[in-house]
DNA sequence: GCTTGACCTTCCCATCATGGGAAGGTCCAT
DNA sequence: ATGGACCTTCCCATGATGGGAAGGTCAAGC
């Protein structure tokens, strides 16, 4: 089948199939006479492992491990696990760091009165850091927020 | 001040300070006669603005927002917060999306023996996508898991 | 004055996964 | 044979960041 089907039938765009091709993540598949590349259907398999993959998360690089032991008849689970744990790892500091922006710009936000008035504690928190020279209508209170 | 210590003070790089010049977030500064660039203590003060705001996450172009508003003495608080808003709900979105990777492989790896042995449900799910031909060893309840 | 090292300048390249699009070839149905 | 839907390769762009080369400048110490 072509290139087209196979994306089709994988979830993977053609651009991903020959770009995974590329940086050699799946063997160049057969070609036919006239230069179409030909994929069967254990490559459609292969696709579908990547794809699932890359809703997971993992990078190329990792992926191409998981290749490797998927194949590997002789793999220890633990190989696998060493590698999702490290993913999951990896993923937890990434939501940890956007939880961190999110809940500082939160506490900007309800301190923010959002109406007509230029006052907004978000861009003076902004320009001075939270040192404000000059302490603003929020009170005392707001010293807490830092 | 030369471009390095306005690196230093502000606590961006040199590197990021012309890419800020080059995307226009920042005007070009002056230069010495030698052609250095030179900057002065309000330019350090707009290079923390940008510093702070890309700490929470702010695209350049949101930071672009973000100065203009700050410039402007007439702003509407409400037009900050929007911004504001608009971005905590994106990094909440981003949040999520990550969380549910890492549930789905945390449950996977709940899962794995992590032993010698090849036989993985992470490796399976990532095969089948969670319809094993062959039920394994994890019984009956694995199925409550997708 | 000359050397040395720490700066500065511009320019190009790489990242990572993804897509857009051009220019040109192929295949099939009408 | 014509047109449209494919396919091919090649180049470019994204966003924020850094690396590094080639070359100019400055200041300190000899």
């Amino acid at each position: 089948m072509n290139i087209g089907e196979a994306a089709n039938l994988s979830g993977v765009s053609a651009k991903m199939i020959r770009y995974y091709e590329e940086v050699a993540l799946i063997r160049p598949p057969a070609r036919n006479q006239n230069g179409y590349r030909s994929y069967a259907e254990s490559n459609i398999h292969e696709l579908k492992f990547i794809r699932r993959a890359r809703d997971l998360g993992f990078t190329v690089e990792q992926i191409s491990g998981l290749m490797h032991l998927w194949r590997d008849r002789s793999r220890a689970s633990a190989d696998v696990k060493r590698l999702a744990l490290e993913h999951v790892a990896a993923l937890e500091a990434k939501q940890r760091e956007i939880q961190e922006m999110a809940n500082a710009l939160k506490h900007l936000v309800a301190n923010c009165h959002g109406d007509g008035r230029p006052d907004c504690p978000i861009i003076e928190n902004l320009a001075d850091g939270g040192n404000h020279a000059s302490p603003t209508h929020l009170g005392k209170g707001f010293e807490k927020l830092r």
